[in-house]
DNA sequence: AAACATTAAAACATCTGATGTTTTAATATT
DNA sequence: AATATTAAAACATCAGATGTTTTAATGTTT
């Protein structure tokens, strides 16, 4: 009838009523919480407890702790890349095989080209420019790199200037490089990712929407099949057989 | 030059050694760690420092730590609600407008109803149907679920048996009942809601894809419109109004 | 006055060891 | 066979001692 009251913990239970007062509003990024003594007085737990509660908060980026004499717990605004890690080991359990990825890509990545090819502006470009220009000379020495590569598409991403876009796409990528890595992309391939990355940006450039989509959904579609001949279509890509 | 190297605590260390264990596969699911005090020893902590380290394991999902005699510390897999619930703490932060959800969700949704139209089973659109009476019933005693809401759009999710759109969905979902709860939707609203539901229901069960993506598209920007007219339009739900 | 070095205190980090609580496997009883 | 009891494994919590880091405050030099 009722769920199984999972976690006792006075550590959980601390841990819940701070993080409750943040979604509340009442604390508030940058805020300093008492020091460990006082505040676990006012709990009326020891030490210990406050301080697991402090290393389970940090580990949700929500809390800060710094030593020395302005030291202290402090409430902070979570990060992309506590999320962002989050997101990841949560996807690392399902596994998605790259078609589960692909049909995200196709869905997503075309569509934020479209928006993005609307409203670039000429800053933005060039940061796009000089993302080629640095996945060139990697190419060019016979490596690729996945931070390049993930950093195209963030880019294009944030022109959109939507921040819950920022995080899918940043997320999904970082999760993607995770099977990418394990693949370990041929000259080939990383020469085909090139050549895609150049005509969407030239796309981008003359502010041409279904241009942008167009070779975006090339490329997702494109990226799939290439990383999918590399896997065992029966099971494609599990970490499984890494042993 | 270099970046911070943030954290220099024993736990931390422990927490990332444990962590990388799980991700490389050395450490799988339902495996128990030695009890606290041989494992301090091993690591040559003290089991304070150790503690520490397993409740930010736990805060991450990664573990879960049971007392008894056949209890101990097991490793396991993230769940949903773990994921969603970061996610849900990051996208508070960014207090992303209603301008963003509905353009996000604009892009995803009518496309996954239109893969759902594709594939959906009998007993899926029975779920389905389920949900819409539950919802009738609340809309007769005028009231509103945001729970069956989440619902309905998550089904339809799942039909495309891709564990990433599902996580995707979900916790955007989850995110944005945050600022419809703020709201308080009138009858009106829950009405329209309640219709474009149903129409989608048809579309589904037609197995109509085309229909399907255009009245998901259609209730999407109805909502948005709806959410947006409740709103100071140029602060659109900025949670600071709340004092 | 500005730049630099020193110092001391605030606040966290870690360890140790004692005591309490929960859970369940094993045992005993009916 | 079902039920009740018990004991031990393993975690939960606490208290207090000691160590380390950080920086504001102070002092010194140029």
């Amino acid at each position: 009838m009722f769920k199984t009251a999972k976690f006792n913990r006075i550590s959980q239970n601390i841990v819940q009523q701070i993080r409750q007062a943040i979604l509340k509003g009442d604390l508030q990024p940058g805020h300093r919480l008492p020091p460990e003594k006082e505040l676990a007085e006012n709990f009326g737990v020891s030490k210990a407890s406050l301080r697991e509660a402090f290393r389970a908060l940090e580990a949700l980026g929500l809390l800060e702790v710094r030593q020395g004499v302005s030291g202290g717990a402090f409430i902070c605004e979570v990060d992309l890349e506590t999320a962002r890690n989050n997101i990841v080991n949560y996807i690392f359990f399902q596994n998605p095989s790259i078609r589960e990825f692909t049909q995200l890509r196709i869905i997503l990545e075309p569509a934020i080209s479209r928006l993005a090819a609307a409203k670039v502006k000429d800053e933005q470009l060039a940061a796009i420019e000089e993302n080629l220009n640095e996945a060139k000379i990697e190419l060019d020495s016979g490596s690729f790199s996945y931070e390049l590569d993930i950093d195209f598409h963030r880019r294009i991403a944030d022109i959109t200037e939507n921040s819950l876009i920022h995080l899918v796409i940043d997320s999904m990528q970082s999760a993607l490089v995770n099977i990418k890595k394990l693949i370990d992309p041929d000259y080939d391939f990383s020469l085909k990712v090139y050549h895609a990355h150049v005509r969407i940006f030239d796309a981008l450039r003359s502010r041409n929407p279904d241009k942008a989509a167009e070779e975006m959904l090339r490329h997702v579609k494109e990226v799939g099949d290439g990383l999918t001949a590399f896997c065992d279509p029966k099971n494609p890509c599990a970490p499984s057989e890494k042993n």
